[in-house]
DNA sequence: ATTTTGTCTTTTATCGTGAAAAGACATTTT
DNA sequence: AAAATGTCTTTTCACGATAAAAGACAAAAT
């Protein structure tokens, strides 16, 4: 069954989305609240990291919308925005993330055998976007050690198995100790100390309302571990943990059974491997490290349906 | 200065260079040398690692030049293959290889600083292909941390610097002790002892006549060490020697001074290794395994040009 | 003298297209 | 019956084209 293709307002086929200019004017509705004129271009856009060119034709719409009056230097705020003057979120996504949420979903939710053709037409016409999209999109995945290219012909997919998780671990778990390591030795005066502490804040507050919040320990987990992994100093050892991030992320989608409990438990991990770190004390710190990854390693060797393996 | 395209015989731009062909084309003239007549389609094609399209492709030009008479099953050779009879080297190159090969040459010739913009458009234009190919490689190209892509902007170049290279080896060095360790436990009868062997008798091969064939130790280097951390069993260490080689593979070319003698005091560090390997001594493969590391470590350090550091 | 704005150019992101190469299936041969 | 061949379809690879987005530079404003 083939998609129509969608069409911009002008009726011919679309090159590119203008998703960087939608999603970027949301984000700049969020600061028409914050005062009662917008700054210089050159600093809005520096505000919402898009270009200048960007920067005009968001204010420009503004203009349009009766948000603000805009005269060269004076971009006055007429009203605040109403949900009404949003671009809806389907529009403000990248195609990059289109594509990879639908193979993710493909991939987890057919259970998706080992040994599987990839085909990149397929996939194209599926989601509704061009080849070379999703192309790149693969060559990008494929570092994630999950599918394969055979030359001049299809992708293979080597499955989310139980190996593919003893070996992402492995690694993650020589990683991590060795950044740990490096750890102690950092002087005092280092900010990754200063974070650390903001950091400990934040889980003593999430585990006081972990009731309601605790879906925002995926979010808080991730950052804990990207600030561990940058000590390393080693860009290998921190590219790495987008592969491990990247999983996590769509493990904590399909598997919320007895998520709370689990979260709970990370937290308290992460408390004690935060108060080894502080006592600088290597073999405390080594040791908290490997129980927090031996107990990440379980939940997700746990997560990994049974007809995968 | 902008290079003329490339045209095929029919004077039209071309959409793909069938340099499939014409590569299999020259390795199957290889064949005919082996005997009266040719096998079947589909054995060709297994030994040729090309589809039935493309071997048809080929016995058809190969009658056309009077190199075999061909009536279905029967493939009679006619004649042996002249110099003449094979397609030029550079047309057998894939796409791939050619922008990596510019690539690499720009980075090492202009002594590329750490920082540089690179750019799409420009490099295609200088190696006069598409845009979505030189892309497309430097996507592939970025998993070795040399470049780094800004949102829809340029990518910048992170140089290859010392920094760098102890990042690089960092890594390796923790796969490979990791990879030696696994490397003791093998049974007896595993096929990797037997390939060790087969590569120990290379060694000496080489080394009794290194002073004419030094040349080939780079890859012999390659298969030793990929044969040590296939080992691992894991596909993340495994995928990380593709770095290290390509590291390796260019600088063995910039970097001639000395190779001789670099040469074969690495093959007999590697030859030391395989003893070590052989007599299953956890200390001694590990002592071994440092030292050959170390010394790789130290060429590779040396032959960073000081004004990239 | 900076910074900001107006205007214009260049590059990136994405598409549709077409030849090369792979692959599928029916027919023929051993 | 199994393998090989003939024929046709589908997919991959690579291109040029075009809107979106970035970027460059002169003119204007503080």
């Amino acid at each position: 069954m083939r998609r129509v293709r969608r069409r911009r307002d002008e009726g011919l086929v679309m090159a590119k989305q203008n998703n960087v200019y939608k999603e970027a004017y949301n984000r700049c509705l969020g600061l028409l609240a914050a005062g009662a004129s917008l700054p210089s271009e050159p600093e809005l856009g520096a505000a919402l990291e898009v270009s200048r060119t960007t920067v005009r034709s968001i204010l420009a719409r503004m203009e349009e919308c009766g948000l603000i009056e805009w005269n060269k230097r004076s971009k006055l705020v007429l009203r605040a925005p109403e949900p009404a003057d949003f671009f809806p979120e389907d529009e403000t996504d990248s195609l990059s993330q289109i594509i990879e949420r639908s193979f993710m979903r493909r991939l987890l939710a057919e259970g998706a055998q080992a040994g599987m053709q990839i085909n990149e037409l397929e996939l194209a016409r599926e989601i509704g976007v061009g080849t070379t999209s999703v192309r790149e999109f693969l060559i990008r995945f494929s570092r994630f050690g999950l599918i394969e290219k055979r030359r001049n012909s299809h992708w293979v997919l080597k499955g989310f198995t139980r190996a593919f998780a003893l070996e992402l671990t492995e690694i993650r778990e020589m990683f991590e100790l060795r950044s740990v390591a490096a750890f102690a030795a950092l002087d005092a005066d280092n900010p990754v100390w200063a974070e650390l502490d903001a950091m400990e804040v934040e889980h003593r507050a999430l585990l006081a309302e972990i009731s309601t919040r605790y879906p925002e320990f995926s979010e808080l987990d991730e950052r804990f571990h990207r600030l561990v992994h940058s000590v390393s100093r080693n860009r290998f050892i921190v590219d790495f943990y987008d592969v491990i991030a990247m999983i996590f992320h769509y493990h904590y989608q399909w598997n919320k059974a007895g998520q709370r409990a689990r979260n709970e438990a990370a937290l308290h991990e992460h408390l004690d491997y935060i108060a080894a770190l502080k006592s600088r004390r290597p073999e405390a710190i080594e040791q908290a490290c490997r129980r927090h990854l031996k107990s990440a390693r379980e939940t997700l060797l746990a997560s990994i349906p049974e007809s995968w393996q």
